[in-house]
DNA sequence: GTTAGCACTCACAAGCGAAGAGTGCTAACA
DNA sequence: TGTTAGCACTCTTCGCTTGTGAGTGCTAAC
């Protein structure tokens, strides 16, 4: 059977109609309100066509149509048509987005926010994989004689820290040496290099002080490095999921809370997808937690380097052509941003 | 009238009942299950008049009781022995709290997670507050020659730091100067203390150097500190609701989750509650959202001096013995954890 | 190929009755 | 005088039935 032009515009019908009420649709609504000039017995016979390929399905014998996860598909990759932002929308969200924004974690916590709010959906931001960042130097201050704060900065400014308990104590001059020969033996390392490197080797090899406090501080500086390589997962707009009536059931809600709870899992799941934007529908979904729940993921760029990663995550049934279009200018914005930072530096 | 012996047993035996079950407490029930060798009907005469005296409510004319949040204020101050943890409970959590912490926001952290996870109930924590803390000095470390990090470290060790864009470069030796010179007005004085100076008056007098950066440095010094004086507020076990009866309706979760989204309200409401163990029932609370939860908050100490809290809150319906010995404990073994980190910089 | 007509299906809400839990009152009892 | 058994009464809850409405599928006519 051929999807002819017609089966086609009533599927997009079917589609518009269920997304806006989520209430399965019958061929009367379909006749009457998107005017195909065709009677409900007509719409009827397509509809009946549309099921048998599977494009869409039958909550029960005397019920409307319902999209199956296949039409969805078909819509995002065929049909759905790019929905421009109105440049005043452009203008709220990027205004929105900078506004009073000093860090740019904070950006990415911001834009989740925007997203969250834009979409009234659930959105989900990741802060900037540092992994090709390079070590720019390493500092260790001195708290008391025993305590020292072991800071890595590295070559875009980014700063992380932990405080060290010493065995015995050190003098400012000796913590000078340890940093000094901490920062020549890994400047200009990526930090995922430096983590890979057999630090304690390193402490054995060079200066007898190094040696000296090597069980204190190594450990601290690979705590250090780590931290720092942490991406920051955040998310907002968790309540919105009250308002979708797939979930008001408080089972369903208590498993979304549930997963979303989970924020490691998300995180490695979010590394783990392709670069661009990336629709995954129902099913498609690898976990079982998500598997009546599409998602929308979009990464931002630095220098033509995957960066970083925002979406949404809503029913099946979600606006795709605006979230995947707020999601682009959203991702677009983000990387500009960095741009203009990067951009300063070298000026 | 008078609350007789009996009727204080009967009372109690009446919470303690619908503390475990949720379900209105007929006469039958506490006659039977609670040995106080009475028959139903009397039971019923004195929840007749334990009823006239507004401990206990009537849900409908043929239902069984609930105890008013009145009788829970006097379960509370009077009736509630304390209970002890077994060596093995506190064992239990002793060793979670501390188990994998290097910092101390981390302690804090997990503090509300093994809160959360034994209350069943939703825990929150508040880092330390950090207005008593001293600064001890201020760096600016070179990035390149138009970005520093400025990063001021407190005398316990505490790091905050802001990426600070320069409007004209800088070179090292300029740096090392502004930056000692900082240190100089600064340290010893408290960070609340640092934040009520006048920042730029400071700068302007100072040498030409500070002068200079005052519109780019000044604004960082001050994000920096605001930022080191923000305290954490952690919450953990939110989908624990969903497992109680009285939020089984999605409303009232969806209120819930509303009200626990909006985490600086929270953090503004904990920090003004008092010292101690407090337990704030029902309508004693000011927030309408809260006015059907119970909260019991906690404070601990350094030094004998309030630092931060701890709590959780859940319906009026809690075993409050429990939740206050756990909170209790909980905080004893952080301020001990505190006092540990703080001895041995004195040894 | 399209459409009107009609029987049929199914979810959903409203109405009803029976069951069960629990009370309040009264009268008898120790 | 306090306690208790007994009983009528109240109110919720649950299951059952029934009616309604939305929607389909099929057939026959256009």
């Amino acid at each position: 059977m051929d999807l002819t032009e017609r089966k086609l515009k009533i599927l997009q019908a079917i589609i518009a109609d269920f997304v806006r009420t989520a209430e399965p649709v019958g061929s009367r609504t379909i006749s009457r309100n998107y005017d195909l000039g065709v009677s409900p017995a007509t719409v009827r016979n397509e509809m009946s066509d549309l099921e048998e390929m599977g494009y869409l399905t039958h909550p029960h014998t005397s019920s409307g149509r319902v999209p199956s996860e296949k039409a969805y598909r078909l819509y995002v990759n065929e049909m759905m048509g790019k929905k421009e932002l109105t440049p005043a929308e452009k203008d709220v969200i990027a205004k929105k987005l900078l506004d009073n924004v000093s860090e740019l974690d904070n950006l990415i916590e911001r834009a989740a926010q925007v997203l969250s709010e834009i979409t009234s959906l659930t959105a989900f931001a990741l802060s900037p994989g540092k992994e090709q960042e390079r070590l720019k130097y390493v500092n260790l201050i001195p708290i008391d004689d025993r305590t020292v704060v072991l800071m890595i900065v590295s070559d875009t400014g980014e700063v992380s820290n932990t405080t060290v308990r010493l065995d015995r104590p050190a003098s400012d001059d000796t913590l000078r040496v340890l940093a000094k020969n901490m920062t020549y033996n890994y400047a200009g390392k990526t930090l995922s290099e430096a983590l890979k490197l057999d630090i304690i080797k390193t402490f054995r090899e060079d200066a007898e002080a190094m040696a000296m406090y090597q069980n204190n501080i190594v450990p601290g500086f690979i705590r250090t490095l780590e931290d720092m390589l942490n991406v920051n997962l955040y998310m907002d707009g968790l309540t919105n999921i009250f308002s979708i009536p797939e979930y008001s059931d408080i089972e369903k809600a208590r498993h979304f809370f549930e997963m979303m709870s989970r924020k490691e899992e998300i995180t490695r799941k979010l590394i783990g997808t392709d670069d661009g934007i990336i629709v995954t529908i129902g099913g498609e979904n690898q976990e079982a937690e998500l598997c009546d729940c599409s998602v929308v993921t979009a990464t931002y760029h630095v220098d033509g380097k995957m960066v970083g990663k925002l979406g949404v995550i809503g029913p099946t049934r979600m606006k795709y052509d605006e979230v995947t279009s707020v999601v682009e200018f959203l991702t677009d914005n983000i990387s500009k941003a960095f741009m203009i930072t990067e951009g300063d530096e070298n000026e």
